[in-house]
DNA sequence: AAATAATAGTTTCATTTGTAACTATTTACA
DNA sequence: TGTAAATAGTTACAAATGAAACTATTATTT
């Protein structure tokens, strides 16, 4: 491992890059997290996702969901049988729209809901530990900023 | 889709959820950002790790890479692997120890470098764009220390 | 020196994922 | 009303991914 060629030359630090950390930090969170509801409960990440969803908003339907999980909706089609199948979820028939299912968290749904939810929210307080409030204030309107930004890039 | 129970439970809002945001927001910028090689030259994500790796660093091992690029070994030989195919890099022997692959971009390998990275520093450049100078320094403080914290967690 | 462990990298196989095509139902409108 | 377009959701198939097993080589131990 020699260093050969044009360091100097105006080579991208990946390391600095700013999507690429983004990527790897969004990684190495998402795992970390995952660990929550995987290990315990053999959940997927957009399992949790729409579980959580379903936990703000009973009652809605599939595309509802696609919208405020950010998934599309064949992963969220693809979780909800998962979930119906583990019988953390129901779905019932929607009588005025037929196209629609209506979708809830059955009382187990919520027991799991609620043995995960204190450990996201515990696990999310550790990670932004070493951040004063100033910072978290802070990294909110960042977020915000870049995530504007992205979406209409 | 009708508001029927607990809103004022602790539901955690996926939202305003730390983890949930990185996730979302990494995953619009790598799909804007991944145009840029996917369309043009047919390059995955992690071959273009391996590319950028390559152009910092010549003359290096696959697990030098591998230390470098956030990427696994499978991950790196498969990228390997695709790009000789593309004939942008070539494999040598290291006859000092012969575990070891010597890897290079071609003279090709470093055209394709060359068109890509002005484009992905103009990238970053757009995705910064409403941050000034200020935000920008703080958004790498807080990415370090999240980084930091995610990774002893 | 022989046996064992460690390292570099590849291959295999099962699972996950993404894209497109599909069914069913409802809406728009000619 | 009847036909086309839109919407909700599922299914099918190909491509990407992850985990484990594997080959080859070097380092370590006894």
């Amino acid at each position: 491992m020699i260093e050969i060629s044009s360091p100097e030359k105006n080579t991208l630090l990946l390391h600095d890059f700013l999507p690429y950390r983004l990527a790897v930090l969004a990684k190495i969170v998402g795992i970390s997290l995952s660990k929550i509801y995987r290990e315990k409960f053999g959940i997927t990440n957009q399992q949790w996702r729409v579980i959580f969803a379903l936990a703000r908003q009973a009652n809605c339907s599939a595309s509802h969901i696609v919208h405020h999980a950010a998934l599309d909706k064949v992963q969220v089609s693809r979780a909800v049988a998962g979930l119906i199948e583990k019988k953390l979820l129901e779905r019932s028939a929607d009588n005025i729209d037929r196209r629609n299912s209506i979708l809830n968290l059955t009382i187990e749904g919520w027991k799991v809901y609620d043995q995960i939810a204190p450990e996201a929210v515990a696990f999310e307080a550790r990670l932004k530990d070493s951040l004063d409030e100033r910072e978290a204030a802070e990294l909110d309107t960042l977020l915000s900023k870049l995530m504007d930004k992205a979406t209409n890039l």
